[in-house]
DNA sequence: GTTTTTATTTATCATCTGATAAACTAATTC
DNA sequence: GAATTAGTTTATCAGATGATAAATAAAAAC
């Protein structure tokens, strides 16, 4: 963009590091962590070694991305919502995905996620952990009391139930891999999908305990 | 392994070639393409520029790689099976998808497709085009029989009935993914987790027509 | 307006990495 | 068994790449 245009030459600390971090992150998101410098900072339109003031090391940097991507995705309150039985449990599910999709299906999310997945980063696995204890879990308990199943402290929610769950839960994620990794064509109706996953997983569950 | 042991020294062309493919096969499942020839030949016993005497450069390998990868994963076979209606839909999908999965929920395979398709390899949008003409619509016709619904030629498979399929389809795959990319502990029975997953698609979309 | 400070660039290093050429050696040929 | 062929290794190159140090120039201080 700016490569050349010296408009925002010389800021301040501050910006120049805020800069700096968004601009890796459209950039490791696109290219992988295998990206190398020189070309971030020629997208950044600085020289490659203005980006070792703000972060010592590449490795830092990326550590940096993975924060910024991370942090404040998981809202606490969406937990909350989806046990709230006031309202039903699709209208309840249908909520929490379009509010969850949104925080989280974007294209750098996405890929930043499934590129530190490939690479082992110790984050994904500390984030699936989040996902099934303070999401999954929850719907499972909940899709147990909409099927009139035991309750959890009769009988703990089984592997099984969960990667039930999951096939919903990874089905609606894998569209956004479709849009944003794949690049393929997908209906824009994330709502109209997320509402026939949703009631095709609750009839469905519900007709296969009779 | 071998990587010390001169046992397999001075090999046929043939057979070298083979090794060093199905090496390279497993190491860049494992490390991605950016990972580097003198890994891949430390690894498989050998000096690094014994690879150009089988492959002229890195990219050549990889695109064998691909072709090692992909050829004879989807059998037209299937396709013929899931539409013959002599046997129920439910078994017709359940025997598909454990076949399908067979052949392709493989640490290797899965791994090198999401690889694949963060490095925008044309591979990818082919067999994407692939599945969907060859798997997902029909899937998408047979379930429109089961509910009851107008066949094909009065209305074509709209891209929203597709996306519902590719929900199903998807969180399936998605199982693979959990397990060879995130390594995330999960139920092994994947045939029970097919079967659920069928019929909670095939009464959840006949309970939606209602 | 001169001096000081500091954000940024230019020049450069050391190592890595894909690739090549020559040397070596284990088979094969005669 | 000597000569030839061919699979493999050693030595090495050229460019790429993460990182550093010195030079430059824009802003701040006085």
């Amino acid at each position: 963009m700016n490569a050349k245009t010296n408009t925002n030459r010389r800021l301040s600390p501050e910006d120049r590091e805020q800069q700096i971090l968004e601009g890796a992150v459209k950039f490791f998101a696109e290219k992988g962590f295998s990206g190398q410098t020189r070309e971030l900072a020629l997208q950044l339109g600085i020289t490659q070694p203005l980006l070792y003031r703000y972060f010592p090391t590449k490795r830092s940097l990326i550590e940096r991305v993975f924060e910024e991507a991370y942090i404040n995705k998981l809202d606490p309150e969406w937990s909350v919502a989806l046990t709230d039985r006031s309202q039903s449990l699709h209208k309840r599910l249908c909520t929490f995905y379009c509010n969850y999709s949104e925080a989280t299906y974007r294209n750098e999310w996405i890929r930043i996620y499934m590129f530190s997945a490939l690479m082992e980063e110790p984050l994904n696995r500390h984030y699936i952990g989040l996902v099934e204890e303070q999401i999954l879990t929850p719907i499972c308990i909940e899709l147990r009391d909409y099927c009139g199943l035991p309750k959890v402290d009769i009988s703990p929610i089984s592997q099984i139930e969960l990667d039930h769950i999951w096939v919903m839960h990874g089905g609606l994620f894998y569209h956004a891999i479709r849009k944003h990794i794949y690049r393929s064509r997908v209906s824009n109706d994330f709502e109209e999908i997320v509402s026939r996953a949703v009631s095709t997983m609750l009839e469905g569950s519900k007709a296969a305990q009779s």
